[in-house]
DNA sequence: TGTACATCAGTGAACGCGCGTTCACTGATGTAC
DNA sequence: TGTACATCAGTGAACGCGCGTTCACTGATGTAC
């Protein structure tokens, strides 16, 4: 889905055929309006607004406003369901699998702040119509995680929810400025107790 | 505020001076279908449907659609928070006290899972306007129980969204069906969790 | 290469629907004397 | 106790605004021959 049908032209005003770069415009204004103002607080006009183009427009590339919120919500879930099962894959064991996925998220907050508060926010919206597989789901990336880790099935549910739980609450009090300071320098403290939480769980 | 004026008549149809009465059931309506439809997805006639009224009856209570929800969030939240600093003062030691804190946010959860799911699903629209007291502000009624308990102030912030995120994420797993039965049976499993983190703040 | 046609991103005006809110009115209850 | 007035919850029809969406049209670019 949206391959670029031909290199973009130079900079200036872009006419005819650039579909795809437009495309990526609509998406970044509409996940900064998102974030900020909720996908109700914005409407179509400001998206359009924002981008530089008529309404209309939007329509060639979504097919409606709720489509568009759906569709940047699927997708930037599931790149980091992808990144965590792809570091689950790759680091030798339990600890560093643990450090490197919660840094990876304390970086992602810092470096695409509305991104992260779109999928904080705005998860209840459509977790529902979120897929079961691993590798576009959060939840499940964190559940494979835990059960290689070997957390009892039993008890999988509860510690991947807390291990989660000490990711994105810090990263809502940040949000919120009740944490000061780029996320990635709590990565380490957060990742001791996320560490503690996953290696407790094997004791009764 | 909202005090009934008198004591309510007897069961029939309501007429007259018996507002109190009415104004609770809009709430209790509104509380059910914000919770589960979000404040955007629910319209004034969806509430005054509920309640069995007409639409104008709701000014009668609350100045805007939007005033009613957010009086909603910030009772409830309060409640909740002087909760919290109640069990604080009222139990021994720590443990006891994170131990009480879990319990009660376990029991919540069961008894009255709209309201929980309200305040945790709407609580970025109105994080903004919580007073900052701790007897009104959940995050503030937690930030002085890690002072109590001797966290460094360097690192309240920090275990404190750790700790609520051990007890929020898992409720939210509860409400999408990620984590079975009452709430209320991980109580424990989540205290000893939350006791970790807290205690282990003291050391480097 | 030139010509005719197809394709498609973008325009801008318009549409109608649902929404929150208003308001003149009703009638039951409370209060003063 | 009876009468006149005040108060107030609730009615129901109406209002207008902002919203998401549509659509006939434009013009640039791509393609076939």
């Amino acid at each position: 889905m949206n391959a670029p049908r031909r290199t973009p032209s130079r900079g200036g005003v872009r006419r005819g055929r650039d579909g795809a770069d437009t495309r990526a415009r609509i998406e970044a204004v509409a996940l900064e309006l998102f974030a900020g103002k909720g996908v109700a607080g914005t409407s179509v006009r400001d998206i359009a607004q924002g981008v530089g183009v008529s309404e209309g427009a939007l329509y060639r590339h979504f097919a409606s406003k709720e489509e568009l919120a759906r569709e940047l919500f699927l997708t930037r879930y599931a790149a980091l369901a992808a990144e965590i099962c792809a570091i689950d894959d790759r680091e030798p064991d339990l600890a560093s699998r643990l450090a490197a996925v919660v840094a990876r998220a304390c970086e992602l907050f810092d470096t695409e702040p509305a991104l992260f508060a779109y999928l904080l926010i705005h998860q209840h919206e459509h977790l529902g119509s979120v897929p079961e597989g691993p590798e576009e789901n959060v939840v499940e990336a964190v559940a494979r995680l835990m059960r290689r880790a070997g957390v009892p099935a039993a008890r999988a549910g509860l510690v991947g929810a807390m291990a989660l739980g000490c990711v994105v609450q810090p990263a809502v009090f940040a949000l919120y400025g009740r944490i000061e300071g780029p996320l990635s320098a709590q990565a380490d403290a957060i990742a001791r107790a996320v560490t503690a939480i996953v290696e407790g769980a094997g004791k009764p």
